[in-house]
DNA sequence: TTATGTGCAAATCATTTGCAAGATC
DNA sequence: GATCTTGCAAATGATTTGCACATAA
């Protein structure tokens, strides 16, 4: 990956946010400083840095959301090769939430975790093809 | 809520799945035993269900993707209300990994803990005002 | 017989892409 | 000079909305 001004600005900008911007506000923010900085590149970049590391993406699948039936509280597990959604059937853990509140000071509904990794299939085929790795 | 056949049928092609459809999946689905019934529909009545809380729509934050310069591995907070997300400084919970991988096949790399609830701003407002939930 | 829900098409929002010009190595 | 990156505008994908008609209470 090659140096680029709009790349380092993107980065520099996210940086000094303690809330997490969309890419849009990034957009609007830096518009300021460089006027011809363009949301394309915005975005771009935003996608390069979180393929390297650099930033991280909130999100919990790629994509369009997905919905399940709601049947008793449970874990997710996202592939994030293919982007499958499976449920882990462990014990939701409730003692997570009482932790938290020590350190929120709004009220705690519940919480929501989903595991990150690579499912079997795609771990498979990861053996044969190297894959340039456009989620995220 | 009145009763309509539409969202019966959107509750049970839903239901009738093991895994985590999008609305459009729903959609072709449904289309095949009912060949009228419009992306519209299923879009409401998706949203209609995940408000009464009959289903689950899974997102980190609805809207744009929030992003975040790397820091370390941290939790968030997501106010339900405002879409706000707030980052937890609670200490992560390494051991989550080890007892999730008992019960997938797949290679688990880490996980993301988001807790939900409201934010004091939000639960300050609403002893004023009943709003009408347009999240979800 | 009023409020609610539907189908359709158009609108909107978030994000990506093609392409010609500019920057980097 | 070959390759990577940009800006712009157009394209795409996901979701919502306006409106006239249909259905439920």
């Amino acid at each position: 990956m090659n140096y680029s001004r709009q790349r380092e600005e993107v980065l520099e900008q996210l940086s000094c946010h303690i809330d997490h911007p969309t890419a849009d506000v990034i957009y609007s923010e830096l518009r300021e400083k460089d006027p011809t900085i363009s949301l394309a590149t915005v975005y771009r970049n935003l996608k390069l840095l979180a393929q390297n590391g650099s930033i991280r993406r909130l999100t919990f699948v790629s994509g369009a959301d997905h919905f399940e039936h709601k049947l008793n509280p449970h874990y997710h597990f996202v592939c994030d090769f293919c982007g499958k959604v499976i449920d882990v059937p462990m014990q939701v853990a409730e003692t997570l939430d009482e932790a938290a509140s020590q350190y929120i000071s709004g009220k705690i509904t519940g919480h929501d975790l989903v595991f990150h990794g690579i499912c079997d299939e795609c771990k498979a085929a990861e053996k044969l093809s190297v894959r340039d790795d456009d989620r995220l």
